[in-house]
Parts: C-alpha cells; sequence; structure tokens
DNA sequence: CAAAATAGTACTAAAATAGTCCTGATTGAT
DNA sequence: ATCAATCAGGACTATTTTAGTACTATTTTG
C-alpha cells in the first residue's frame, strides 16, 4: 500500500483546524484534546510543521499556534515533506549511488518521471482545497500520465 | 517520505526485464543472478505478480515465467496493489468506521480526492512507458489538483 | 516567582517490511 | 521410473521504520 504515515495524517487535520480561526492561538492542550490525540503527540507534529514554516509560535502562558501566510501557499506536497521527509517512492531517486546495480538500471529514470507526475498532484492541493466544503471540491479528471516523443 | 516498498521495486525492475525478452522463460535464478537479489526475495515477488496475473509460469524443469498480456496492460498502479494491497494513503481512505473521529472529520473526503489524484497519476504510467528508453519520454506537465464548484 | 506554554532531544514500544526457509507439486530429461 | 529443475504456498525471523512518550530547558504573563 502506498501510504503517507499518521503523523502527516494528524498535521493536515491540525493545520485545517488551525487555519479555519486563524485569529485564534492554539494550544498543544487545546487541540489535542479537540481530536483525541496524545498531547505529547501533536506536540511532536506542530513542532515539525513549525520547523518548516508553516506556522508560527507565541510562547509563554496564553501562547500558541498560528498558520503561517495564507491556507493557499501551503501544498500538501510541503506536509508531507516536512513530516516524513522528500517525496521520493524508491530510494534511488534520493541519494544516487545507493543502488548497487545503477548504472545499468534503466529503471531508475523512470521512476522519477513516476515520482515527479505523483509530487505533481500533491503540489496542486493546498491547505485551502483542504478547507472547502468536500461537495464543493472536484477532482480534475485529466491527470497527467507520460506521452512519448515520437 | 511517501514511499513504495522495496519488492515493489524489484517488482518494476524484473517486469521490466522479463518484458524486453517476451518469448523467452525466466527463472527465478537466472533473474536472481542478474540483477543481485536474493533467491527466496525473488521468487517471492514472482509469485504474487503471478497471483495477480501479470505473469504466466510454466512448472518443471526448464520452466519459468513469462507476461501475462501486453505491457501497455500493466499499469505501474497494479504492480503496486499485486505487491503491497491497494493503494491509499491513509487508513481512514481504506476502511470506513477505522477511524475514531469519522463523524466529525472533515478531512477523510479530501484526502480521497487526494488519492485519487495520485492512484490516477500511477494509472497512467504502463510497463510498455517503462520499457522506452528514457529520453523518449516526456511527463506531461499539467497534472490535475482540485477545482472548485462555484 | 509561579504557572502555562513552546523547544529540543532522547528513548521505548509497536508495527510494517524484507528476507529466508521448508515442504509440496509439476514437468522434462535420462 | 527416477532424478533434477522449477514453481506454489505458507510460516517464520530479523530488520527497519514509525508512533508514541518522557524529560529538561526556555520563554512569557500575571
Amino acid at each position: 500500500m502506498l501510504r503517507i504515515g499518521k503523523l502527516t495524517d494528524y498535521g493536515v487535520l491540525l493545520l485545517t483546524d488551525i487555519a479555519s480561526a486563524p485569529d485564534a492561538l492554539h494550544s498543544v492542550n487545546e487541540l489535542a484534546e479537540k481530536h483525541q490525540l496524545g498531547n505529547a503527540t501533536v506536540a511532536k507534529v506542530l513542532k515539525l510543521l513549525t520547523k518548516a514554516q508553516m506556522l508560527t509560535t507565541t510562547r509563554g502562558s496564553s501562547g500558541g499556534y498560528q498558520l503561517f501566510g495564507s491556507p493557499s501557499q501551503i501544498k500538501v506536497s510541503d506536509i508531507i515533506a516536512a513530516l516524513e521527509g522528500p517525496i521520493a517512492l524508491t530510494e534511488c531517486s534520493v541519494h544516487e549511488g545507493s543502488c548497487s546495480i545503477e548504472s545499468d538500471c534503466g529503471v531508475r529514470t523512470h521512476w522519477q518521471v513516476i515520482n515527479g507526475a505523483v509530487s505533481n498532484a500533491l503540489n496542486n492541493v493546498s491547505l485551502a482545497d483542504l478547507l472547502q466544503p468536500a461537495d464543493k471540491i472536484v477532482p480534475i479528471s485529466a491527470v497527467g500520465g507520460l506521452s512519448r516523443r515520437s
């Protein structure tokens, strides 16, 4: 199963929540309780998102988190990258040289293309899209694949 | 990191190899040696692909594997599904009811959309595309995202 | 100073994945 | 008929990754 981690799932959940009340400061406790998640887990996710500059924080008592920038600037691909590292389907797409058969591996280039298609898809969904009521959203059917150059 | 398993990587590798010599019978040993993979591992992958009807087998001595059908019929999404189960980014996309906060979870529907976009992308790449020399392939830039219905 | 909050780091436990092994069935060659 | 090569199926183990937790330090308000 092609999958993303739970933390990313939480991340999306928390970000949409925070974005839906942009002027309030949201504390870890508040969010954890609201979504029935462990306190420490929520803290972990928010810290990562902060490091990736999707959130700003105010420390001290009555502090909390707020969205940094507008919802339309935050892409799903960014969220995934922040919580799980760079989007790459296979090892060899990340570091060159990590594959022993690299030289004769004609598949490598193709994975990069597939990879690009997927991250492109994820790049086209922003937090703003996720804030829309579901029935207001329609997927564009034509999702790019590959074509052959003659 | 959004990722697929190694077995899937092997699967793509092995399938492209088998497809490139469609008339020969390819044994586990031959393929394992050629690609420097463990014998048992190759066997495992090929068995799964056979069960998913991408390969046919001939048993007995001098038997082996062959591609079932044409390369253009086998999609990358099929390969992933065969080796890792159904393509689904999050738990809640697979089974309804597995999420405790499902009722108030407005994010769920959105994941399904994102999910659809990704599997769509993977659906548009076939084994035939992977058999092309890399420089003959160009990604279609316009990859669908979401649009709002007024 | 005390309380409430985030920052950073390290650790533990659980789950998923990869890899291996063994036993059985089928087929071709001798 | 027997033997060797090959796939079929399942069970098991080890490894790696992910999730979750805990602890200590820092910042800010009252």
